[in-house]
RNA sequence: GGAGAGAUGGCAGAGCGGUCGAUUGCGGCGGUCUUGAAAACCGUUGACUGUAAAAGGUCCGGGGGUUCGAAUCCCUCUCUCUCCGCCA
């Protein structure tokens, strides 16, 4: 969330980047303010008769070890009339710093200078372009039909078994699956990140640590009778790993990777580029996170750029970035770059990685904090990454590198999938 | 799942109704000594809020209660440990 001093200070400004942000109920902003205020006025009430009630208390217990039972009566009933006084001041600080709370999650957090004006994926701006879109014959196959022909992935199984939106892969899809995972994970760690295995249900607290809760809670999976939730992406318990702790400048920057299968409910998008891979409920993803000091964040997320492309580009595979415009990007990033790879086959774009500098909105939610030096305690910045998503990746391989020979894997993953080729 | 024990500062570990935000040890930091280091000795060492700086307030797993006053008593939740049962 964003920190209120800020906003106080930086008023007209945070006004000027939320309306890039097409937020539209801008009067939230004074809303906070003035629940600021009421709170600190509150505030200071209570601890002045707070501090009374203390010190009174403290001198019955003198009176009361000289034996003085009668003089400290007398003060018990003058302590009595000021908790009586004290308890609707107590009541309505209660209720304003919880508004206070409620209505600044409320706020997202504020684009950065680069973001592009505009409100819709269409205003998104491109960065850059790689790679080659390959010619493909003229009876190329979509991949849920090369699926099939090489018996890679059933999806109809995965209806039996749970429900549409979630395949069951099979011979050569599972291995070739496996292949991605442990090249994407290797990859990261061999820059540098470290890799987690996360648990895959999370806490309420963990959810909101990230922003997942409140406002995305329709979109995940909740087991009712334990309270949790199964994680949309690994950036959820992998950033909460160091929630509540203060870190040493020494620390920093923390560069961690984790696969994990993410489980997202879709919900209000049937019909919608469902067909075969491109949009199903579980799948799976390696993912990076990074903590890192606040000066040093835009730097992080331009490292994180090139990491990603680089991974893309190893897998010769045609992509684009985009760099998303103030509506369409997400409720608690600053500033983030999407990777699309083209699926020939369908002649479509289909996203695969989506790169994000939240930061320090995230960090004062989880209050991921460092020191340097003797100074107070201040917040870092988070980011992360997909590094990559795998079934768009799975179904542009199959759908670009299809030939009268069968299906060509790209040179970086043959090692790990054991062969060149499939069919 | 059954029975019992426990949760205190970076760690260990006291305190079990009255200056306790908390004795002490270790670790960390600063200093004395030393060519340097170790040892020894001295000092220092949590966070939040608040302020121009203070003062003041809050935090002893989370939440609630009793009391003039709670780390200390009660209720509740979560977690940890031990034993038994079950199990990959």
């Amino acid at each position: 969330m964003l920190q209120v001093p800020f906003i106080r200070q930086n008023k007209e400004f945070v006004l000027e980047r939320l309306a890039h942000k097409q937020f539209k109920e801008l009067s939230l902003v004074d809303e906070v303010l003035a629940l600021d205020d009421k709170r600190k006025q509150l505030t200071m009430a209570y601890d002045d008769t707070q501090a009374k009630i203390k010190s009174a208390s403290e001198e019955i217990g003198k009176l009361m070890k000289q034996g003085q039972r009668e003089e400290a009566e007398q003060r018990k009933a003058a302590v009595a009339a000021l908790k009586q006084q004290q308890q609707p001041i107590n009541d309505e600080l209660n209720a304003t710093e919880q508004l206070l709370h409620d209505t600044l999650i409320k706020l997202p957090n504020l684009p950065a200078a680069a973001v592009p004006a505009g409100r819709t994926p269409e205003e998104n701006v491109e960065v850059r372009q790689g790679g080659s879109t390959p010619a493909l014959p003229a009876n190329a196959l979509p991949h849920w039909d090369l699926a099939k022909k090489y018996d890679l992935i059933d999806f109809e199984l995965g209806n039996k078994i749970t429900g549409s939106g979630f395949p069951v892969y099979k011979n050569r899809g599972a291995r070739l699956q496996r292949a991605l995972i442990q090249y994407f994970l290797d990859y990261n760690i061999n820059n540098g990140y470290t890799e987690y295995q996360p648990p895959y249900l999370v806490n309420a607290d963990t959810a909101y640590g990230t922003g997942q809760l409140p406002d995305k809670e329709g979109q995940m999976y909740f087991v009712g009778e334990d309270k949790l939730y199964l994680i949309p992406t690994a950036e959820v318990p992998v950033t909460n790993i160091y929630r509540d702790e203060i870190l040493k400048d020494t620390d920093l920057p923390i560069k961690m990777t984790a696969y994990t299968p993410c489980f997202r409910r879709e919900a209000g998008s049937y019909g919608k580029d469902v067909r075969g891979l491109n949009r199903v409920h579980q799948f799976d993803k390696v993912e990076v996170v990074q903590l890192v000091h606040p000066e040093k964040s835009y730097d992080a997320l331009e490292d994180m750029v090139a990491h990603v492309e680089a991974l893309v580009q190893s897998l010769q595979l045609p992509y684009r970035i985009l760099r998303l415009c103030g509506g369409d990007m997400g409720f608690t990033s600053a500033l983030t770059y999407d990777f699309e790879v083209y699926s020939a086959a369908q002649q479509k774009w289909l996203e695969v990685s989506s790169v994000s500098n939240f930061e320090a909105y995230q960090a004062n939610r989880m209050k991921i904090r460092f020191k340097d030096g003797g100074g107070k305690p201040q917040l870092v910045h988070t980011l992360n990454g997909s590094s990559l998503a795998l079934p768009r990746i799975l179904a542009c391989i199959l759908e670009n590198n299809q030939a009268a020979d069968g299906i060509h894997i790209p040179p970086v993953l043959q090692a790990y999938f054991g062969s060149g080729k499939i069919g």
